[in-house]
DNA sequence: TGAATAGTGTCTTTAAGACACTATTCA
DNA sequence: TGAATAGTGTCTTAAAGACACTATTCA
């Protein structure tokens, strides 16, 4: 036997911050856990890592967000290693940290109560607190160069919503005029041909995402 | 006794891309593996975290980039975990992968013999050139927009050093007037009263840096 | 017609890049 | 003086931001 693997091993777990926008708010999915410690707290979607079942941890990920809206999320990405003796109580424990962002036309009606606009998350147990301050900062910054934010919205979409969507993700009011030019120049949407949305006021042009790949950009939007 | 602790748990470990300015390139600063498997080999410094020793997963990286320089590096950050049941023959593994930024001025001589140039690395062992080649595109990314190739330099340094710093970081040729005025707007860096690099031309004013963290800017360099 | 949202043209300000210039030292 | 590196001024181009304008629908 190696002399390495003598050593006594951390928890392995994954936590995810699962994004989606709900009454022009950015939200987090949490669930409620079902085990202690913390049980019946509101937390971020989580578990351990299962090694017979797991390729690896982005798959752990993707099966705790499956087990928790039912789907998988049309983005997903590491976030960042929490690790360490404190944080968590059960002992020395690596979390490896991701986040997702999920159209809210996806989720059924009934996830509705367990989202919470991320500027009056309450204190979340282990150190969740700090998990969603680093995933906000990430998506708040991928915002401002590149196409993240659109898979927050539904295949078809206008440029209205999409524009509503940057500004909710960034946190600022962006010009209308300026958004759509420096959009329409990123090529990272097209018009879908013959479909608008009507109301009472001028059909707008439907579009979609040219490419199902997050798209960085060359300059800011 | 808890229901998820019972998972069998994966082994945990930190590799660190040491990375250094040697004949004004860009180098990883290599170790030769004392122990199974690929024993012999060169691979980045790594090991298992302690649980006993470690606070958390930088403390190890610390540590192990105290092992093997012999002081703790200027600038040390978190860059990716990889993971998985294939990365690593004695099982499944999460290895939280750190960069940090060394001045070649504090290696003494011996290490140069470890050093080796980003852009003819041979194959290493593991997923070391998966872990590599995030390492360099993260580096030449935040060379674009802060302070961090500054981090190779010694305390003090000419803005010519800074500038082969930065071009050598990001791969690429920058006007030399339009640096200087951009560096000097961020406010990165100060003058030091008196001091010059001398030579067979007109002296250079040395610089420091006004402050030991990372700096970023609000637009590309 | 007016309210509502969709969508465009263009002007001003600011930053980026190129390039030519001056400065100071030593041999 | 000329080679070598240090350091600056300024012009041109391109991007960012502001804002006013036109367009199309329904009530």
């Amino acid at each position: 036997m190696l002399k390495e693997e003598g050593f006594p091993r951390p928890l392995v777990m994954v936590d995810t911050a699962l994004f989606t926008i709900l009454d022009e708010r950015l939200c987090l999915i949490l669930a409620r856990r079902k085990e202690p410690p913390f049980q019946g707290e509101l937390a971020l979607p989580g578990g351990f890592v299962h090694v017979q079942e797991d390729g690896d941890a982005e798959d752990a990920a993707r099966r705790v967000i499956r087990d928790k809206i039912g789907f998988d999320a049309p983005y997903l990405e590491q976030l960042y290693t929490f690790s360490g003796k404190q944080r968590d109580p059960r002992g020395w424990s690596v979390s490896v940290a991701y986040y997702a962002l999920v159209p809210a036309a996806l989720l059924d009606r009934s996830r509705a109560a367990e989202t919470f606009p991320v500027d009056i998350l309450s204190e979340l147990p282990f150190d969740h607190d700090q998990i969603v301050a680093k995933a906000v900062e990430r998506l708040r910054s991928k915002a401002t160069y590149s196409s993240l934010p659109a898979f927050l919205l539904p295949e078809e979409f206008t440029l209205n919503d999409l524009h509503c969507i940057y500004q909710q993700t960034q946190g600022a009011i962006l010009d209308k005029a300026s958004f759509r030019h420096k959009i329409m120049e990123q090529d990272i949407i097209e018009a879908v041909p013959g479909r608008f949305r009507t109301g009472a006021h001028r059909p707008a042009q439907l579009y979609r995402l040219t490419s199902r790949a997050l798209i960085p950009f060359e300059r800011r939007i």
